[in-house]
DNA sequence: AGAATGTACAACCAGTTGGTTGTAGGTTGT
DNA sequence: ACAACCTACAACCAACTGGTTGTACATTCT
């Protein structure tokens, strides 16, 4: 697949990788805040908090708005929630995993061989 | 906070930012395979591949067994459940957001400074 | 008008990532 | 014994990350 998709969600978990940006997004889902003021709060510059917020509105997990000299950023919970089920979906294969092997007792074994044609995706 | 959970939550999230790894772990959450029978399903070495397998055990989504000469690489429904509580826990801190307001009207202020004194994480 | 504030962006740097090829060692089948 | 198979790991590479400093520009305050 070459999907857009995939690119966004690439993005999303790539953004919550970071300590420091999931505290950022932390606050940011806490309540709206400016960059500015954002940055006192990590031992780096400024620069530095701009750019990691920067990773994250990327990743659409923070909208940013701008309000005079300062930009105000807040955390997406509809983003939050699209990632959290992502990782549902993941569970979801698992279960599929269970049943399958229950499938196999009253089944019989005859379809093991079509299970190994899961072939590539290119 | 210098926690070691923390440096998991790094590597699981990073591991979950790749959408090969992402794949990888699908097949695996599906059932067992070897590293071997894994490779040919994408466009890429079998080195990388193993490369890709490693960092998803590193993270701990992954666990690895070994049979003869073969590695059995198997997904593990845990560890992805607990990245996605993580998530879920994200999501409550904009629950928190909003019943804040709300707390602020019926319950008074006072313990509003405790929950600022969230400073910094060194 | 001038100083202070808040943001943006370019340039740079060391370390990491995702990929490659090559070499080596243990296990299985003939 | 020997070939084939599966894994492991080192060395290398281009691209990207997370951080820095410096410069520039718009907005606000006095």
């Amino acid at each position: 697949m070459r999907t857009p998709t995939e690119d966004r969600t690439d993005a999303v978990f790539h953004a919550l990788s970071d300590r420091t940006r999931r505290d950022i997004l932390r606050r940011l889902l806490g309540g709206e805040s400016s960059v500015s003021a954002l940055a006192p709060m990590y031992e780096m510059s400024l620069t530095a908090v701009q750019k990691h917020v920067n990773v994250l509105e990327r990743a659409g997990l923070v909208t940013k708005r701008r309000r005079g000299r300062e930009a105000l950023a807040r955390g997406d919970v509809e983003a939050v929630r699209s990632a959290a089920h992502l990782l549902r979906e993941l569970e979801e294969l698992w279960r599929g995993h269970v049943s399958r092997i229950d499938g196999l007792v009253d089944a019989g074994s005859q379809e093991e061989d079509d299970h190994a044609g899961h072939r590539h995706q290119h």
